[in-house]
DNA sequence: TTGAAAGCGCTAACAA
DNA sequence: TTGTTAGCGCTTTCAA
């Protein structure tokens, strides 16, 4: 009952001929001939063979993995991505091994170590929330391992960044506000150590700087934009004595929780105080009003990012770039909409 | 420059004991003397050993390795499956190598023989909308490896699948809305050869006659349940001659693409039409009025699976259940709330 | 075009 | 408690 697994030496045996050919017979080896390689083709089929991946790589050290480390899995961004990238690298004959940071540096180092002992071909990471350095990739690096770092970046030589340009589009979203007459807007951000973050709000400081406006610090919202935290800077928001009259916050879960937060208030939006969120969750299509936002590619970027480390294994030269950036899109919708004048994109 | 690894050998060389002392000192082989193993894991940590796993599966015949498959991998539900998946197998030193069948029978024979050529010591599958047979999964049966279904399930002896009760589940939803004085149900339903959804349409089948309001089997629609093909479902509604007063669906994306639609319309809801969703997702609590849902435990499904064939890797006693059951709950909110006078449940 | 042989790094049966 | 030894199944020189 127990079934043995068939090698190429039962191949070999069966076919009187030497492992090593039947080895060969089984990849594209050049110099081998033609009807020896359809006897092995076939009698593998028929006995049933599978290769034994382990042994494979143990002789030629590599493992046709790709690890991916994120801060969590369950989030729309975040999933969409990870199906981007699992697309690409099943069709290139590669296998994901996924693992969540939580959001925690030191699970993070775990994680890495957890990579680096399953000897991935490659790493593709979105940083955790509170990454302060970058010394738990020395071991993967000194050992040619390429790592590519998505979304939640940090700057690296010899490392490939795939990112959007989340200053301009924090400077856009600004502006649209700016253009919808708001003069007082406040940001919500989350912890600038992380790139998407402090670019997004270098954006909004340069368009209210631009606009004549000027920058406000005590109008930055330090948070970690999740439901709960999100509402309760709606509640500072609304206790502040100069009610603002826009908010910028850094996703989309953050703008609605705002959102609902506001209206229970009784405070009108965007009449009394419009609203851009980031992301372009599907959340943000069913908020009443609808939130303008900023689509953010995700299934792009998870594509892109197992591309660019597959070339890079393949020894692509397309596979060395630096940085690359996506194109992100501002949508308007109705949660900042307080202009009839102005001709939106509206999806 | 390139850096060669550090193997148990060179441990062994250097502190003049064999390689079989090495490979126990690493482990927790019981018979080693503490200053053996405290020299050995000294030593291994200053000349920054890393474990060959390829060589340790091959001899061992086993990769700590857990394969999941699943329809897609961007819904909220299946994001926080997985992350409990992921959560419970690192916890316990196992990969998690993640595919996608993108719903498709074809997609989903693929993946199990990838993850079969893998090794994965076990494989946790939900099944694609189209899957027809079970025959792609006697190669793994054959050989042992566990398997574990769970959400879009079959049954098959030897494997424990994971659900919640999705009849019972379809009954409440139903007799909900049968209590809210709803008298003409329609249930947009998916592929009912899924056992999701022939069970949450058998719940409101029987709902419907236990209240002596009968079945109808011209209200049930078949659909996909996209926001695409749910929009159309609510047109088609829109379209009856009788239009109804209740809709139960079988997800919430779909519930709120019909919310949209019905809104759009014109027609108030809940005092036109009532409408039930499933899955609890964000969403559900986003839309106007709040969706009316059944709170489906995603991260505890994943754990549990995880937990269980874990347990059946172990070899452990409680590994070899053959289905689970997990708690489910109707969620009231006001997209279903007729009646002043119930007393639910409101979150 | 094929074969012989060595070895990837680790583990486990057996012996000491 | 430790060492010896023999592979796990595959790939790849080198030689034929």
């Amino acid at each position: 009952m127990i079934h043995k697994d068939v090698t190429i030496y039962d191949i070999a045996e069966t076919l009187n001929i030497s492992p090593a050919t039947v080895s060969r017979g089984l990849k594209d080896h050049p110099g081998i001939r033609k009807d020896t390689k359809k006897r092995i083709l076939d009698a593998a089929l028929k006995m049933g063979y599978q290769q034994n991946k382990f042994a494979s790589n143990l002789r030629r050290k590599s493992t046709n993995t790709i690890g991916v480390i994120v801060p969590r899995l369950n989030s729309y961004f975040m999933s969409t991505v990870i199906s981007g990238m699992e697309k690409v690298a099943n069709a290139n004959g590669y296998n994901l091994i996924i693992s969540q940071s939580q959001e925690s540096f030191k699970k993070e180092i775990d994680s890495v170590t957890t990579m680096y002992n399953s000897r991935v071909d490659g790493l593709m990471i979105s940083l955790a929330y509170d990454t302060k350095s970058t010394s738990h990739f020395e071991t993967l690096l000194r050992k040619q391992i390429p790592l590519i770092f998505f979304d939640r970046i940090i700057e690296h030589p010899n490392c490939t960044s795939i990112v959007i340009d989340n200053k301009k589009a924090g400077y856009e979203a600004t502006q649209h506000l700016i253009e919808q007459g708001c003069k007082r807007i406040v940001h919500i951000d989350g912890n600038v150590n992380r790139n998407v973050y402090a670019h997004r709000l270098e954006g909004y400081r340069q368009a209210l700087i631009e606009s004549g406006i000027g920058f406000d610090p005590s109008l930055v919202i330090s948070n970690r934009l999740t439901d709960q935290t999100s509402a309760e800077a709606a509640q500072h928001i609304l206790s502040m004595e100069n009610i603002p009259d826009g908010i910028f916050t850094a996703n989309d879960t953050s703008a609605v929780a705002c959102i609902r937060e506001l209206k229970r208030a009784g405070i009108r939006v965007p009449q009394d105080i419009a609203v851009v969120g980031f992301n372009n969750d599907p959340i943000s299509m069913v908020i009443e009003p609808n939130l303008t936002t900023v689509d953010y590619p995700g299934q792009e970027m998870g594509e892109i990012a197992a591309t660019t480390l597959i070339n890079k294994l393949n020894k692509q030269p397309t596979g060395n770039l630096n940085t690359i950036v996506l194109r992100h899109k501002l949508i308007v919708r109705e949660s900042s909409m307080r202009r009839e004048k102005s001709n939106p994109i509206i999806l």
